[in-house]
DNA sequence: TGCATACATATACATCATCGCATATATTGA
DNA sequence: TCAATATATGCGATGATGTATATGTATGCA
């Protein structure tokens, strides 16, 4: 599978798929209105759409002749999960884990 | 600055990077440390904690000779903070945002 | 004082991935 | 048949990576 973290992380990063996944934030979009926010081509459009969508960032439905790309709730979360992960950082200071290579260190230097 | 969170992700994202930072959920380490962890170079481990650097990603401290590396906490809450701003999808299965597209569906039933 | 350690920084090079663009074709539905 | 998309290909440009190598610079130690 595709679905890593750091593999969404890496999709999600590329400057147009940011956007694009900051547009469908607000809501799905077809692919059309995708491609008239972003000035890009339907063909490049196209081809992100996929690459997020085997991320498991966004998914699709058919509406007529048109698709409709809305965000894959599972996706973010997972991505939440992770940076949750992270949470320890912000919480304690760190400074627990800090004491694992020195412990006799001149306190903290705050310009 | 290049403290977006789309540079951020994009830093992060990068497989070899994406290694550091999980390292370094664990507690600092010293260069020489992720250097041998990593298995690359020092020179290069070197540049990409210089990107992670600027990217707010971790920060250093000298300790003698050795530079130790920690994640800095604000770094990963301003992650944080952007995921949470999707937290309306799976929280609310965004049916309202739904609407703008098609609104004669079926709704949904909330506990 | 002199040397080794630990790292930062820089350069040069080859490689690889990706992107945008243009274009063409296929599919599905009104 | 037209409209909306998907998918594919070729192309050129760009950027990032790894490797190797060299140099600079503190710091610790004999």
């Amino acid at each position: 599978m595709t679905a890593t973290v750091q593999h969404r992380l890496a999709v999600i990063s590329e400057p147009n798929r940011f956007r694009i996944v900051e547009l469908l934030k607000d809501g799905p979009r077809s692919v059309g209105g995708i491609v008239d926010q972003l000035g890009l081509g339907q063909p490049q459009v196209s081809r992100h759409l996929r690459l997020l969508a085997e991320a498991g960032v966004v998914e699709v439905t058919k509406q007529a002749q048109q698709r409709i790309y809305r965000l894959h709730p599972d996706a973010m979360h997972v991505i939440s999960d992770w940076v949750q992960g992270f949470a320890a950082l912000w919480a304690e200071r760190m400074d627990r884990l800090g004491a694992l290579l020195d412990d006799d260190r001149a306190p903290e230097q705050n310009p």
